[in-house]
DNA sequence: ACAGTTTCCCGTAAATGC
DNA sequence: TGCATTTACGGGAAACTG
């Protein structure tokens, strides 16, 4: 009878993070001319670690004028003690939560009970579990046709690369303006199906294998490798990502087919498969005496890095030393023939920080007016940094 | 008859933050053997803007084993709904309020009520009013014999040089090893009383001069200059101030006077006089053709410049470039003529940042094998950054 | 329009629990 | 002892409010 929208964290619904506000929002699918008399809902969650709502728990549902739907909002939620009688095997990140929202309809007539719950959620207490959430939320929506199977975690089925790479592509598409590409897919395929797999669409992948790594292992579990890569995109990559220019997703092979018999010069980007939170390597070909291609690949820049160098300007301002020779700069074509400036240059800026978006000099001159001293104005020498290797 | 010890904010005492817990310790003066029976203090806040203390008003006094003192500990301050009937004139930072507490010393012979205020404290809503609620903090204890004149703010008198300058001193030397010396309090006295008062020790500061800049004025009071270059230190600069190697306040003529005359490529270190949060800039002389000596300022360092790259890093790579000329380090000796290796030597580190901290290529090793990878492993290339300005 | 003030909430660090 | 989970709170940004 009422069909309820999600609670809302930026991006990612339906995960809740305790003492963070979260809206939710109900509509009637009926369009009920009764539904004018005050209709007054209250949210619940299931009790499980023992959360509670804190806020109003019951709101009268009022009309939104742009859809002719209902909405409530509630905010905070709240951990209460844990109880104790309650174990589960799950890790807090499969653990499943329903909100229930309730209602009675009082008419002349008759008077209905009416009640609903959301799909499953996940609740965590702290950012850092929320890439494993939004894994689990991903898993549950590919596979659980079931409105509410809260131990679908206790023996998750698992999932074909048809239907992966289509969520995978996704969730690019959804934070940015490029989805993933075939060949970007292909690479991944080969990745959590290996090689042999061709990348058969049939292929199934496991929970594990996808979000959790078995515990004898230690190592990345892939969709956190993925999401770290998502994450390093929107905060520092997001234009020359929606440009295309990063290959991102690539095998040492391919790698190297690809830029063999390139100029020397020519460079393409990919992410580290390593780095936890998401790193980026610049890899470029040059030739020996004889004609051998070599390539080469700087330490991936993580946020961190980026954070003090956008990848535009570390492109444009690389520089290789070597004793006793010429600093030179390997970069030159974007793969396979772009001028790098023709790529990049649009990017490319003296700000290299926050820093130095205040205008200095100006500053200088209007603050030392303000403070009585009256020196006569030096400016300063400006400065940028950049990124170094030593051959 | 009771001492209150002061409610404590890491290092800025007699400051609390809505929200964040303190801490209020109070001891008897007098060694009563009946202190052995349990003594019920109550602790409350004045209702001026309306704040309350969250969590346990009243506590049994224990006894302290290390100091015999009784101790009390009170959690969350929280802000409530703001009286309407009440206004001041004052800012937040100048809004001084008290707590009180109360107990009851119920004996055969006599029952006693007795009462106890701490200190004047500052209740601030967030951080960044920290550094002037500490100004308006040290400002009453230099001046105020009062225990509690909690409109000090609507008049405070102006402080002698001779005052002050202990107490930035001290403000210094309580974060760092090693206090203003007296060359430095000399040029702080130029800057708030004026080179002609050839920093009198009675020369009198006003709070606005201090702390506020009358409002025409827009500019950065003298206090929360300071403050952010202390906190700088704090940061990232410990060990350097520390060893004593930045000169930091320093008058454009006197700086052209230490530097003349001495080695070309000699440098000093010092403050900006205008960046908000602290920055440092090193400044460097060389010798035209003639031999007329010519400084040179890099644009200061920042908080945020310092985070990806350390001081001394800076002062070892830092290149001055040119077209057609080849790059060189403009910074020899740290005036007056140390060799720059000689004084930052033991600081320079090829771990520019923190996400250089984890050993890649060894992740590299171990993860790879866990994700079933087995391509041959082709370390990267390392990187640093540098500073660089173009001549 | 705006500045002083507060709230929101991410992310590092530390504490806590198992 | 180590890992999973939670708490603490600084700090950037947005929201609020006179």
């Amino acid at each position: 009878e009422r069909q309820p929208c999600m609670p809302t964290h930026p991006q990612r619904p339906l995960v809740i993070k305790t003492g963070i506000q979260f809206t939710v929002k109900i509509r009637s699918l009926v369009k009920l001319p009764e539904l004018n008399c005050q209709l007054k809902i209250k949210v619940s969650i299931d009790k499980c670690r023992k959360f509670n709502i804190l806020g109003t728990f019951s709101k009268v549902l009022n009309l939104e004028e742009s859809s002719g739907c209902l909405a409530a909002e509630f905010r905070h939620l709240v951990r209460c003690e844990k109880q104790t009688d309650i174990t589960t095997p799950l890790i807090i990140s499969e653990e499943l939560h329903i909100l229930h929202f309730e209602t009675q309809l009082i008419q002349p007539e008759l008077c209905v009970d009416l009640s609903i719950t959301s799909l499953p959620i996940v609740v965590i207490s702290h950012v850092n579990q929320l890439p494993s959430a939004w894994g689990s939320i991903l898993w549950y929506n590919i596979l659980c046709s079931e409105p509410h199977n809260l131990t679908f975690f206790l023996n998750p089925p698992p999932v074909k690369w048809e239907q992966l790479s289509k969520v995978l592509s996704w969730q690019f598409s959804s934070v940015t303006k490029r989805a993933l590409n075939s060949e970007q897919l292909r690479t991944l395929a080969d990745k959590l199906l290996g090689h042999e797999a061709q990348g058969d669409p049939e292929g199934l992948i496991n929970w594990n294998t996808f979000c959790k790594m078995s515990p004898n292992e230690r190592g990345l579990p892939f969709w956190l490798w993925i999401d770290g890569i998502l994450d390093l995109i929107k905060r520092h990559l997001l234009n020359i990502w929606n440009d295309g220019y990063i290959i991102g997703f690539l095998s040492k092979d391919r790698e190297r087919a690809l830029l063999s018999g390139k100029l020397p010069g020519t460079f393409l980007l990919h992410f580290s498969e390593t780095c936890r939170d998401g790193g980026i390597t610049i890899t470029w070909v040059e030739y020996s005496q004889d004609g051998e291609p070599k390539t080469h690949s700087v330490k991936p820049y993580t946020k961190t890095d980026l954070a003090s160098i956008s990848l535009p300007n570390v492109i444009c301002s690389y520089t290789l030393t070597a004793a006793e020779k010429i600093p030179v700069n390997p970069l030159i074509y974007l793969y396979p023939d772009i001028p790098k400036d023709d790529a990049f240059g649009r990017y490319y800026t003296s700000l290299d920080d926050l820093s130095e978006k205040l205008t200095e000099t100006t500053d200088v001159n209007n603050q030392l007016q303000k403070m009585e001293i009256d020196k006569p104005i030096k400016p300063y020498l400006d400065r940028r940094i950049i990124s170094v290797s030593d051959e």
